[in-house]
DNA sequence: GTGCCTTTGAAGGGT
DNA sequence: ACCCTTCAAAGGCAC
């Protein structure tokens, strides 16, 4: 389960997402679940499209209340877990009611992400960006970039409202198009509630939530009086009886193949990190005139560094009301169901390493190396190279290491140290092991020169709930494009040995300088793949 | 069309 | 408690 900020992080941050207790009520509900019993809440889920549709067709005979469904036996397990993140996208693109006024007209989604994948759910950074942009009209260009859809301008108005992608639509199979995607109000504190019409639960019980007639799970439920049955529509026991044509055309695999790629996938929130690369990415992009994104995330990580902590506190904090505004959109997710959903490249240099000894995950290990992204062997990369690799080492299309070369304006790289020295992930085959003799170039021996001692920086003024914060900034010079790219930040695994209370116990609190080798040490490895 | 690269942070399974 | 793995965004690139 997400964590939940244990200081209360809304208790003085006015944090009306929902109160702790009221999400743990919320989420153990969904933990309750099991994956069976998940497995035929999907199928109902997806059956609630179908559902919905009819619902809009004829409105009256919505159910009495969502939680006469939510209470329903049949939701007991599973079913009210996976209805709520499919009732959220049914909400996205269904009308509110009437009576709950402050609605738009329909307009085109704020996020219409053609490169979403069909079946995902778009990430919850409306939000952020209602946090992070009191001034919309300086909110970053790159939100709508990558999608090449441009995005309307947004009113203040507007800018609290939380929409889905049109390509999120087609998460929702069987559903029906509506004439446009309308916005769906969205208070910045999460406002489910201020929306719509207050509950008629009883005093004190935990749902509903969400009272949309979208919402309406209960005809969905098998065994409610207003269910409409349809084939998806399965018990909670998962299985779903086929159609005799059903039978013949498919075994139950393949439909149960072919439910698991319409199943819409619900993306982890972004974290800190991951917010800032968001609004950062096209200052970078103008400034450096640069489109990689493995660069621009190299330029931003050091700028993330070089923020002061109350920068980075905004973001943390941005982050932690998305993981709670997701917590409460999904009760029951969890990012390890999207798990599997990408291709391991990890998992192909474990079974690597197991048959060569001298394999690169073998001396990233020896080394403390980050074990997917430190190379340590020569460049097995065939495409083009962004790392630049001295001698025969060096890679076809070799890139400048500092931000200068790379159209960044700003300081050049230092002069003792050459380019390749300067990148963070070295192929370290060219330089000296730790028990061979360093190399005798000038740069090199400048370069291998371990980062100074780390000494934690003036107490910050965190928020209450973080405390003994530290900046882990490694850098020597101007981080605002230029510097080397040897990075503070230690290997995956080396950054995790440390615990977080040891590191500093506010949420995403940097680590110190790796005192070993770490990615920008340039430690040698002498094995190669 | 798919995966890699690259970054930091969060989460969860495993030990 | 700690380690390890995976995923989240982004867009050029390689295959």
């Amino acid at each position: 389960m997400p964590q939940l900020d244990a200081g209360g992080g809304g208790a003085g941050g006015g944090d009306d997402l929902g109160a702790p207790d009221e999400l743990l009520a919320f989420q153990d509900e969904g933990e309750e679940q099991d994956d069976k019993s998940r497995g035929g809440a999907e199928v109902g889920a997806e059956a609630l499209g179908r559902e919905h549709a009819s619902q809009r067709l004829f409105p009256d005979k919505l159910p009495e209340s969502l939680e006469d469904g939510l209470k329903a036996p049949e939701c007991a397990s599973g079913m009210y877990k996976d209805t709520v993140y499919s009732a959220f996208n049914l909400l996205m693109h269904y009308p509110p009611p009437s009576g709950a006024g402050q609605h738009p007209q329909p307009q085109p989604p704020l996020h219409n992400k053609a490169s979403q994948p069909a079946h995902s759910v778009p990430q919850l950074s409306p939000l952020y960006e209602h946090f992070s942009s009191p001034h919309p009209t300086s909110a970053p260009a790159d939100i709508s970039q990558k999608q090449g859809v441009h995005r309307p301008l947004q009113t203040p108005d507007l800018s609290g409202f939380y929409s889905l992608t049109s390509g999120s639509m087609g998460q929702l199979p069987h559903t029906v198009s509506w004439p446009s995607p309308p916005l769906y109000p969205l208070s910045p504190s999460c406002g489910y509630r201020q929306h719509f019409p207050a509950p008629t639960a009883a005093p004190g019980a935990p749902y509903p939530r969400f009272t949309h007639p979208s919402l309406m799970l209960g005809s969905g439920v098998p065994g409610h009086p207003a269910a409409i049955p349809h084939p998806a529509i399965v018990p909670p026991s998962g299985k779903q009886e086929l159609q005799p044509y059903d039978r013949s055309l498919k075994t139950q695999a393949e439909s149960k193949v072919e439910k698991e790629a319409k199943k819409p996938t619900i993306k982890k929130p972004l974290n800190a990190f991951m917010l800032y690369m968001k609004e950062m990415r096209a200052k970078v992009i103008a400034e450096c005139t640069l489109k990689e994104s493995a660069a621009i995330n190299q330029i931003l990580g050091r700028r993330w560094h070089a923020l002061s902590r109350e920068e980075q506190a905004k973001y943390y904090e941005l982050a932690r009301k998305e993981r709670q505004l997701h917590m409460q959109l999904y009760p029951g997710w969890s990012a390890r169901d999207n798990y599997g959903k990408k291709k391991r490249r990890s998992r192909e240099k474990h079974q690597e390493s197991t048959t060569d000894p001298g394999s690169p995950k073998k001396c990233r290990a020896r080394f403390g190396l980050n074990q997917q992204t430190d190379w340590c062997g020569p460049c097995r990369r065939k495409k083009k190279c962004i790392r630049y690799l001295p001698g025969e080492g060096r890679c076809p299309s070799p890139v400048p290491s500092d931000d200068s070369a790379l159209g960044c304006p700003g300081s050049p790289a230092p002069q003792d140290s050459p380019s390749y020295l300067l990148l963070p992930h070295f192929p370290t085959e060219l330089l000296a092991s730790p028990a061979e003799p360093a190399p005798t170039s000038p740069g090199l021996s400048a370069a291998l020169s371990l980062p100074a001692p780390w000494t934690p920086p003036d107490p910050p003024q965190r928020p209450a709930e973080y405390t003994s914060a530290t900046t882990a900034i490694s850098e020597t010079g101007n981080l605002a494009c230029t510097g080397h790219l040897a990075t503070s930040r230690g290997p995956s695994s080396e950054r995790k040995r440390q615990s977080p209370k040891a590191r500093g116990n506010w949420p995403g609190a940097p680590l110190p300088p790796a005192q070993g080798p770490g990615p920008g040490d340039f430690r040698g490895c002498t094995t190669s793949a």
